[in-house]
RNA sequence: UGUCCGAUGGUGUAAUUGGCAACACGUCUGAUUCUGGAUCAGAAGAGUCCAGGUUCGAGCCCUGGUCGGACAACCA
């Protein structure tokens, strides 16, 4: 088998397949398959999407993708209590954004109600399903718990036509909510409580975001999701790891209805996503938006999709985190820093560099002529020519960074301070010569020289200078907002204490706004969710709240820092 | 105490299906740099949860444990 080893190889890509990708394959040997997959994103329009669901978004159109075939986005909405058309707008707004496409292939699972009211007479008739009379509290309890047996209904064994009787007249209104149901009949002390008779209608008397009031009996998650993806003939159901479960359940519907010679939907499951440092149920986020721990679902702190597009993440940087956080069934909690090097990664290929001074102190450059102007080009990109280069104002007093300079610096550092030479980056060199400080101590001045033939491009510009900084004129700067954010919790797994409510782990200083921040005067009208880099600082983003006369800016994601991490 | 699933460097994912553990992130060096960024070069770090067994050979197979997760909504 080994026998060509010295063919050698021409260093082909190894193709690592994960072990949906396995089971993809092997299933495509089958010509039933066609040699294509349908897939589908099924998500219940009770919230928005987080980055979580991004990873099954990615996960099912790319699979889609790569094996010739479709994705369906399938909205689940069963359950018209809880689930409003809000939500599936930003849904589908969502999706697109991130890059993915279903064309015309969108569909509700409240589309598929007759077909799966006639399955259910079906089953009926068949004997597979009857109609119980008792309450839900005595439907739980009965069931009792996963290490004993439960207890048969007393109208387990009606027959067809009565159940067929009473289901009409679910259907038809006659009964209130909780008064009956209609449960599957498969086995009441199965090991699997999934399969002690499952509910598979209830009555609610509800009205439906797209049915109206034609229904007063809906189908629970079970009986409606898999027949759904056999309606739409998926190939692969593919879910997480709680559904795994479910899955002969799943098997149990399918074989009622299934025909001969047509694809058998299969459901897997893998590991959801988890991200150290913050939550990721649609209930608990909820709750945060509720309870106005944080300003809404886009708030740049919540790992929703919405939130990840105003703090400044690209559809890019989720699609490679997708790619790089990988698929398998065991529980994983990923480190928020592979978010955080994903966008880096993007942003610093298509980021336009800036200058930007949050915590502003002012250098007066004493040989610098009082009036004077100059503009200075300096590139946009260096990571992209095609960017070009814009003109930046330079006079006699600027703005740095306050902790760019410090009067009694260790030795390392290699920023200003008294007698000590930086260069301004695509200007000149300046050199410290004195500082003004308040009453209190607090420098308010910085009192420099600069060396003319140190422009940059001039003659004396490649002196070599240990720092260089980041700046903005005084006069030509602009004020602007801008929002730093921290981790949202300060607990690694904040849901992982059982003795203890995850907010309680809620970090309070995980927003901080500045509002006397300077910035280059072509910052003036930007648009929201433009991306820059604040040269040295990080990636920042324009957020949706900035206006004419303030512009704002969120804080994406700083620069990796080997200075500050030396001095932790 | 029931059933199902899982266990590989700090984190995540691989290992041609039995051939002496690889990739990415992170960490640490060094080079380079008008961003302490980026880039480039290199290093450290696991012997695969444990114990047996099969085999010339086990991370992959078998047995028994241990630990972790899921399941007892008229939620999805």
């Amino acid at each position: 088998m080994v026998e060509n080893k010295n063919t050698v190889p021409e260093e082909k890509e190894v193709k690592k397949l994960n072990f949906l990708e396995q089971i993809i394959e092997e299933d495509l040997k089958n010509p039933i398959y066609n040699n294509t997959i349908l897939t589908r994103f099924p998500p219940e329009p009770n919230g928005y999407l987080h980055i979580g669901h991004a990873k099954s978004i990615c996960l099912n159109f790319g699979l889609a993708q790569k094996y010739n075939g479709l994705t369906n986005l399938r909205f689940d909405d069963t359950n018209p209590s809880k689930e409003e058309t809000e939500y599936v707008e930003s849904i589908k707004e969502d999706i697109h954004w991130l890059g993915f496409d279903w064309g015309d292939r969108e569909f509700f699972a409240s589309d598929y109600f007759d077909q799966l009211y006639e399955w259910a007479e079906k089953l009926i008739r068949d004997g597979y399903a009857y109609v119980d009379d008792q309450s839900a509290e005595q439907i739980s309890k009965n069931r009792m718990t996963p290490q004993e047996p439960g207890i048969e209904s007393p109208f387990r064994n009606r027959t067809p036509e009565e159940n067929l009787d009473l289901f009409r007249r679910m259907k038809a209104s006659e009964f209130k909510e909780g008064e009956r149901v209609l449960r599957a009949k498969i086995n009441m002390s199965s090991p699997n409580m999934h399969m002690r008779d499952p509910i598979m209608y209830r009555i609610m008397h509800v009205h439906h975001h797209r049915t109206g009031d034609k229904w007063c009996i809906y189908p629970m998650y079970d009986y409606a999701h898999g027949q759904s993806d056999y309606i739409e003939r998926i190939s692969h159901s593919i879910c997480t790891l709680e559904f795994e479960v479910h899955r002969p359940l799943y098997d149990w519907f399918l074989d009622h209805v299934y025909e001969e010679g047509t694809v058998r939907t299969k459901q897997r499951e893998f590991a959801r996503l988890n991200i150290n440092y913050t939550v990721m149920s649609k209930r608990k986020l909820l709750e945060l938006v509720k309870d106005n721990h944080v300003n809404g679902w886009d708030d740049p702190r919540m790992p929703t999709i919405s939130g990840l597009r105003r703090r400044g993440y690209t559809p890019a940087s989720i699609r490679l985190f997708a790619e790089k956080v990988g698929v398998a069934k065991r529980d994983n909690i990923i480190d928020m820093g592979l978010l955080e090097y994903c966008v880096r990664e993007d942003l610093n290929k298509i980021a336009p560099r800036v200058m930007a001074v949050l915590d502003p102190v002012k250098i007066v450059i004493d040989n610098y002529p009082d009036d004077k102007a100059e503009e200075m080009e300096v590139i946009n990109n260096p990571e992209d020519e095609t960017q070009g280069s814009r003109m930046l104002p330079f006079s006699k007093e600027i703005y740095i960074e306050r902790n760019d300079f410090m009067e009694d610096p260790p030795k390392k550092f290699f920023r200003l301070a008294p007698g000590r030479e930086v260069r301004l980056k695509g200007a000149y060199i300046i050199m410290c010569n004195s500082v003004v400080k308040d009453d209190e101590g607090h420098i308010t001045e910085i009192h420099c020289t600069y060396d003319e033939d140190t422009r940059s491009g001039g003659p004396a510009s490649n002196r070599k200078v240990k720092g260089t900084l980041h700046w903005v004129s005084a006069k030509h700067a602009i004020d602007a907002e801008v929002r730093l954010y921290d981790r949202l919790f300060s607990d690694e797994n904040p849901d992982g204490h059982k003795d203890k409510d995850y907010k309680e782990f809620i970090n309070p200083d995980s927003l901080q706004v500045l509002t006397n921040c300077k910035v280059e005067p072509s910052l003036k009208d930007t648009k929201p969710l433009t991306h820059f880099q604040f040269q040295r600082l990080g990636y920042f983003c324009t957020d949706k709240d900035t206006t004419a006369e303030k512009p704002v800016f969120n804080r994406t994601v700083t620069l990796r820092d080997s200075w500050a991490k030396k001095n932790k």
